[in-house]
DNA sequence: AACAGTAGCAACCGCCCCCAG
DNA sequence: GCTGGGGGCGGTTGCTACTGT
């Protein structure tokens, strides 16, 4: 559409003059301001923003200019539309971090998070309109397994080795899920365009997407598959054993096909889906020690619960040296390492509480009961206000320490939102009509959801689920 | 060809948080 | 403890391009 002229002249003329308000021009900038700011950044650098109205005579806020130049002016910015492998990695890095954008950005060169997000965002809507995963199969199992490492993490009693904000982000890639349903782990299980949201969705009661009542759940836990009863608080919690039931995405290997960083990720479980056989099952150990970079601490974790065993390896990032966030992750994850370990218990029992909470809620809304051992767990999951006195002690403990070190207890930043979550918790609609976009995809080809059960998984169907179906490679370039 | 509707995208704003002084 | 600077991120706005009538 040509673009709308005002009939006003002066309106337009104010318009591409900027508004000034005290003092302070908004709109867009003009080039002569881009001149301006960056004569002005060439003299005396980045930093100390708001001496530049000051100093230039830049009707501009400080913060104004700032993101102006880190978005626009600064040198080494690429432009235009993002490549085929950048696309490829922000879905990875998506997958992985959520709505991270700053520390996407610092994974890929030239790139402003901003741009990452509205990219993001575009192609979120995108794929909300076509009824689509927002995840390609192979990063959604590769996520999967990247935060099951994490949840293992924590059933070992082990510190996991993220960072408290970077892992509250992973949660965010849950795709909703059956709970309990022996079935659903070997469905990609959303066509749920809202499956990513921001932070919250660690919490199938916060995550939209996961407040829907999914049909056919199923409560019998007996064969492995029980639904991980861990909190949604917890930042090991509920997402992870979300992922737990559907991480093992069947016909998926540990491998970003055409990721331009396509790091071996071995995932090897043993009995209830097999997707060894879909993969080369190397020990676990030969990547973790030969590794370094984000998952500095990446390690194996066997896992004999329910006869499943887990031979993982934390994804490593391949791409190192760009950015300061990447080292503060490391340290981060060795700082968890060491200061965790005391508190692992009490953070347990305080997922187990807050996950049983919701876990009644599960049975009630099926109408059953709540099976002993959930119960008990709730008995057993100790009071709140010893965890508060807990994170209390924490907190005192590390400000008497001086700053925030890094690594501080990702727990403590999530225990800290208890109350509110638990209560939002309580709030939450038990059911929700299934939306049409999901009825559509239990009876439609469009995503994974609908390939066969796992037990007889069809690679063939799986890559015409993603090639043709949802023509993830078809998709219009982002331009 | 002209117009209207709509999607995609760039850019900005506001709020919040962290950190250093 | 307070304050200011800087940064992160969600949301919004407005322009542009495309498509349908």
């Amino acid at each position: 559409m040509a673009r709308t002229v005002s009939n006003n002249d002066d309106e337009t003329a104010a318009k591409e003059e900027g508004e000034v308000k005290d003092g302070v021009r908004k709109g867009p900038w003009t080039p002569e301001e881009d001149a301006i700011l960056m004569e002005y950044v060439k003299k005396h650098g980045e930093g100390n923003w708001n001496s530049v109205q000051k100093n230039s005579g830049l009707l501009r806020c400080g913060k104004s200019c700032r993101l102006r130049w880190a978005n626009h002016l600064r040198p080494n910015l690429k432009k235009g539309a993002f490549s085929p492998e950048e696309e490829q990695v922000i879905i990875d890095l998506h997958s992985k971090l959520g709505n991270k954008w700053a520390r996407m950005a610092a994974q890929l060169p030239g790139r402003t998070d901003n741009e990452i997000k509205n990219f993001w965002n575009t192609r979120m809507k995108r794929r909300q309109r076509a009824g689509l995963p927002i995840y390609p199969p192979e990063v959604h199992a590769e996520a999967n397994a990247y935060h099951l490492q994490h949840h293992r993490y924590l059933e070992q009693q082990q510190p996991p080795p993220y960072s408290s904000s970077s892992f509250s982000l992973l949660l965010s890639s849950c795709y909703p899920k059956k709970l309990n349903d022996p079935n659903q782990i070997h469905h990609h299980s959303s066509a749920n365009p809202m499956q990513n949201q921001p932070d919250h969705s660690a919490d199938r009661s916060i995550n939209p997407s996961q407040q829907f009542k999914f049909s056919n759940e199923n409560s019998t836990g007996n064969n492995g598959n029980f639904a991980f009863p861990m909190s949604p608080l917890s930042p090991y919690g509920s997402s992870s054993s979300t992922l737990l039931n559907h991480s093992f995405g069947g016909d998926h290997g540990g491998f970003i096909a055409g990721s331009p960083y396509e790091q071996p990720f071995p995932l090897v479980q043993g009995s209830t889906t097999d997707i060894s056989s879909n993969q080369t099952p190397t020990p676990a150990s030969s990547y973790a020690s030969g590794v370094d970079g984000l998952m500095g601490a990446s390690s194996m974790v066997n896992n004999n619960n329910n006869n499943n065993d887990y031979y993982e390896v934390a994804p490593l990032s391949p791409h190192q040296g760009n950015s300061g966030l990447l080292d503060a992750l490391v340290m981060e994850a060795q700082g968890l390492y060491h200061n965790e370990k005391s508190r692992s218990e009490e953070d347990l029992n305080l997922a187990g509480k807050l996950s049983c909470k919701r876990k009644n809620m599960e049975y009630a809304e099926e109408g059953g009961t709540v099976p002993a051992g959930v119960s008990a767990m709730k008995k057993n999951s100790g009071n709140s206000s010893n965890e508060s006195q807990r994170d209390d002690d924490i907190s005192s403990s590390q400000l008497s320490k001086g700053k925030k070190q890094i690594g501080e207890d990702p727990l403590e930043e999530m225990n800290g939102m208890d109350d509110d979550l638990v209560s939002l918790l309580n709030q939450f609609p038990l059911e929700m009509p299934m939306p049409e976009w999901y009825r559509r995809g239990e009876n439609q080809s469009l995503g994974l959801e609908n390939q066969p059960k796992a037990s007889s998984p069809d690679p063939a169907d799986h890559e015409h689920a993603w090639t043709l179906g949802t023509c993830w490679n078809n998709m219009p370039r982002i331009c």
